[in-house]
DNA sequence: ACGATACGAGACCGTGCCGTATCGTAAATC
DNA sequence: GATTTACGATACGGCACGGTCTCGTATCGT
């Protein structure tokens, strides 16, 4: 109902003759139209002069903001709880610093959320086993090293009050990985190791390999991620549950 | 962070003479204790003097005001953004009213959860692949009838936060379903449909059956769950991704 | 009729947060 | 040295919310 996420300006903030459009605009105006790019172009030296004038930007204000919002996620927050207030508090900066860089709440975690990088999958080896297990293992890994389960867990409490922060998510970090899995199921279909009636929807099978620890992890929070976990997943998927042979 | 969950009073608040200990105690005390006997025991007539004095409770009320709350949770608010005041305007009803029954948010909250008492499923029919294909068909209609799932997400932002909350929640309603699950496949197991030394991590299984399904209802809100989504993914478990036979 | 209780509406107050502004200081260019 | 900008700290106004209270009315027992 009352969301308190209606307008997004993504991005740091630049230096006010760079991007006066960031800032302070018309009122009741904004909208869905949000420039798409949100890159961290911190403010100094991004505009066409070369050198600024004044004192320099730290850029581990940067850093240590977005360290101190993932600590906070990471320690429980919900996104929603989080305050600027307190974000500044905890990354030991002053409020007036962080809105120097980010026009509000929204573009900050915006901009935090477009910040983690997940490190790319190892190469895959070629044999259809052994990679939807490094695929399965690598969401298992992700997830115990809870960083990544609680930003999860907390992005998708904003699927519903935020789909702008949610759609950026998704498409930043899901789909990435989504893709990768999807070529290797595909080489697992060419070279015969996949029956090819299941090709019809590489969507489901998808879901099929990530959707067992994926709904353990984030669904219940209790429940054990063992070692094996996902070499079990992937054998019982391979060969299936009944005793055909 | 700063949790604004501390302490849960739960239930509807039964009139005052009848539950002296749920009402306002003595300050800093309250802790894990929280009664945990949440019925809704509404008010009159639960004393046990026959008939109350003065004019009885609207049994509406209750019904209103939980309708109101898996209303605006359906529309997208997250529990975190529901405020008494909003959910008694929604409800149509006066928030000392609400106040009447719940001593607080968290109260409400929780007695709202409880009282979503899921449907049973319907008896098995004894043949395995018909009776799996029949439970994840329930999460799937559950998921599409999208008020279980948008409040499973708001739950879920809650885990941190507010881990009482969730337990109840996941309690009253994941464990009972669970169970029925581990059953179904146990009697697989029995009748050799399901290799018996899969039998060694029922859990797993069970996350197998209906982590797919849960992954893509929740994780991915815009995904489709289409008609034969549950029979596909009950035949590709069964019989495996590899072309064995 | 009368007291007791519940009801919707809304005033009220304390608190916390957002976003801005100010202050004194630090680091850069001119 | 003067100017410009960033920094941490903090004060401020505005606002929404939680929770209490009051008011006028409705509905029950007695």
């Amino acid at each position: 109902m009352t969301s308190p996420y209606d307008t997004v300006a993504a991005g740091p903030q630049a230096r006010p003759e760079a991007a006066a459009d960031t800032g302070a605009e018309a009122p009741a105006d904004a909208g869905p139209d949000a420039a798409p790019d949100a890159g961290p172009d911190t403010g100094p030296g991004c505009g066409a002069s070369g050198a600024r004038r004044g004192r320099p930007r730290d850029a581990g204000v940067d850093q240590s903001v977005a360290e101190a919002v993932l600590r906070m996620v990471d320690a429980g927050a919900t996104l929603g709880e989080l305050s600027m207030g307190g974000i500044a508090r905890e990354a030991g900066v002053g409020k007036a610093t962080v809105y120097r860089r980010w026009p509000n709440k929204d573009a900050l975690l915006l901009d935090v959320i477009e910040r983690i990088d997940p490190p790319p999958l190892a190469q895959p080896s070629g044999v259809l086993r052994e990679d939807l297990i490094a695929a399965v293992e690598y969401i298992r890994r992700r997830s115990l090293a809870k960083r990544e389960s609680a930003l999860l867990r907390s992005m998708l409490a904003e699927v519903q009050s935020n789909t702008v922060l949610w759609r950026r998510y998704h498409d930043t970090v899901v789909t990435a990985r989504r893709g990768m899995l999807i070529a290797l199921l595909e080489r697992g279909i060419d070279s015969g190791e996949i029956r090819p009636e299941l090709g019809a929807d590489l969507d489901l099978l998808c879901d099929m390999v990530v959707g067992p620890v994926l709904a353990r992890a984030t669904l219940r929070p209790d429940a054990p991620l063992p070692d094996d976990l996902a070499e079990r997943v992937v054998d019982t998927l391979l060969t299936g549950m009944r005793p055909c042979r």
